[in-house]
DNA sequence: TCTATCTTTGAGAATCGTTATCATTCTTAT
DNA sequence: ATAAGAATGATAACGATTCTCAAAGATAGA
């Protein structure tokens, strides 16, 4: 069972390997990373780092950001309308549903998806460096 | 055969039917979309707009294009990095490969993906109401 | 623990793609 | 030809993100 705490030192754990410095700051938004079980935006991280620790800025967010995705400990989504919104990298690949009414993100793993590209990218002459499947969707209501 | 300018005609029409007014520079705008066999994005096509109409702000392109997309006959893409892109809208509805070396864009159709990417909706308690999907790919080169 | 080095920081300016503002010009139906 | 309203160019404004730079902080070593 990996609980929110052990995320957050993993992570460090990671910087501290690549000889990147562990400051206030990125503590702060490390932890409110590792706590989200959404997928929050730059400001939204910024809102929850500071309830935890002031000194964090917009900039640092960024900044930390960027270098938490090239760490490979993070991953960066730019769904349709408004920011980048950002999660953990956790182990299993997965793409997203996004409800187009309440703005939510639902997560979903498909093998067949996975093989389909390869095959489609092989048959042109390609292959997959990487992919975007977004479903932009809307609750069926059953009556 | 459709040619261009049957592509340019069609779309005027669905302007005049719609009781938007056909303007020089919309001519000019049109013209330049429905010979482009590329995906330019509004810097592009307003340089090769204002070849044929030196008096089309880039302004009106974003505007004219927004106008387009509305009435369905442009389509935008907002690949990763850099502008929107756009293309006239075929019929067929397909994704696209983008080549990570050479931003070259490639349209591919795939029926197994429209009706795998409803299944999983389905299973989740949604349906699609538009979807997202982009291959970034690298050529395969034989030895 | 103290220092030296070198990274990271906050604040705000700058950037990029795009949209809004507004007075003027143009299309279109009459 | 004319009136009414839509479209225009120029430029300001915008939102998200990155950059700049002087000041503060983290880390390794003495």
């Amino acid at each position: 069972m990996v609980n929110e705490s052990d995320k957050a030192e993993k992570m460090t754990a990671a910087l501290r390997k690549a000889g990147i410095r562990v400051t206030r700051q990125r503590i702060a938004l490390l932890g409110v990373i590792a706590d989200a079980d959404d997928h929050p935006d730059a400001v939204e991280l910024h809102d929850r780092a500071r309830a935890v620790e002031p000194s964090v800025s917009l900039a640092t967010v960024y900044r930390t950001l960027s270098v938490l995705e090239e760490q490979g400990v993070v991953h960066r989504h730019s769904f349709e309308g408004g920011g980048a919104r950002f999660e953990t990298a956790h182990e299993e690949h997965h793409d997203h549903i996004l409800d187009v009414d309440t703005g939510e993100v639902i997560e979903f793993q498909s093998d067949k998806i996975e093989q389909l590209q390869d095959e489609i990218a092989r048959e042109l002459g390609y292959e997959v460096v990487h992919h975007r499947f977004e479903l932009y969707c809307r609750k069926v209501r059953r009556s």
